[in-house]
DNA sequence: TAAGATAACGCACAGAAAGTGCACATAAGT
DNA sequence: ACTTATGTGCACTTTCTGTGCGTTATCTTA
């Protein structure tokens, strides 16, 4: 059923989490293997769910947005009916580029982009304090992206 | 030379990436172009650079990737030897997948995913802290993926 | 080990998508 | 109003994808 990876497959997706540009006859060219059956190992990739989607990678800089931040949120009281609004909140945001629970002190954490500082204090000024199950909220901004690649470390 | 994005490209680029599989066709539909235009926009889009590069976006838990951190770096002494080093090993490191220079007390932020706690530890302890540029090692485990598609908010 | 079954493979072909030349339209500048 | 720039759709060529099919390899069981 869910059959497990075998070394061709991990190679293909190495290379198509890094450029999905790549031909089926380019992927078997690297991998060594025919253009048809790499065709057949991604839609099954696909299939399974081990390829989620094929995405344009944009450069924020070029777009205007300037600004990445990471901000922890932490709730006040735990009622659940707040942290689900908070969620579902956090989730319908663009801004808000990943949002994860955390363990710890701190409930959440952010990933933030946008145009620049005036827009971050807005964001979180505006749109995260006011809600009333926030309680605190800390921010740091990022000076420098080393690396922002988002690729899976496979094999 | 640099010419800005005008309406047609923002929403090309809110498709794309979002969806890179998408034809020409079925984006000019979206937009109200034809096929052909929604290609030389495409190719214009990908030589200015706003357009990066195309991924393939893999499901970590179906790869046996169930744990994702934020690593919080500390440098001690910060001469600029030790800290290039440090972006170098961090840059070069297949579990980070993010990494940014911060304002503030902590230096460095890491995105990091393995396959377990343990191997979050090692990480930790056999990768990150023998460093002799680092003083200092504060991660929080991500308990739950909220969101993670990383689409910049354009528009 | 031999025989049959199952899975993986490459090749060839058909359908689909991408990208370019070209003629027309629309907007901008002189 | 005329000229130039840029943008557009259509038609066509080239490239890519995906499937049918016969062959090879691997696995199973007697």
């Amino acid at each position: 059923m869910n059959s497990s990876l075998d070394g061709f497959d991990i190679k293909i997706l190495r290379l198509l989490q890094d450029n999905a540009s790549l031909t089926n006859q380019e992927l078997g060219d690297n991998v060594g293997l025919s253009a048809s059956q790499v065709s057949r190992r991604r839609q099954r990739l696909e299939q399974e769910g081990v390829i989620r989607r094929y995405k344009a990678s944009l450069d924020p800089d070029r777009l205007g947005l300037t600004v990445t931040a990471y901000v922890g949120v932490t709730l006040g009281a735990h009622s659940r009916q707040n942290a689900k609004r908070f969620r579902d909140m956090v989730v319908a945001m663009p801004e808000v580029q990943e949002a994860h629970t955390l363990t710890g002190d701190v409930d959440y954490m952010l990933k933030v982009v946008v145009t620049d500082l005036k827009a971050l204090s807005r964001f979180i000024n505006d749109e995260l304090l006011p809600h009333e199950a926030v309680q605190n909220v800390r921010s740091s901004i990022a000076m420098e992206t080393l690396k922002d690649d988002n690729l899976l470390p496979l094999g």
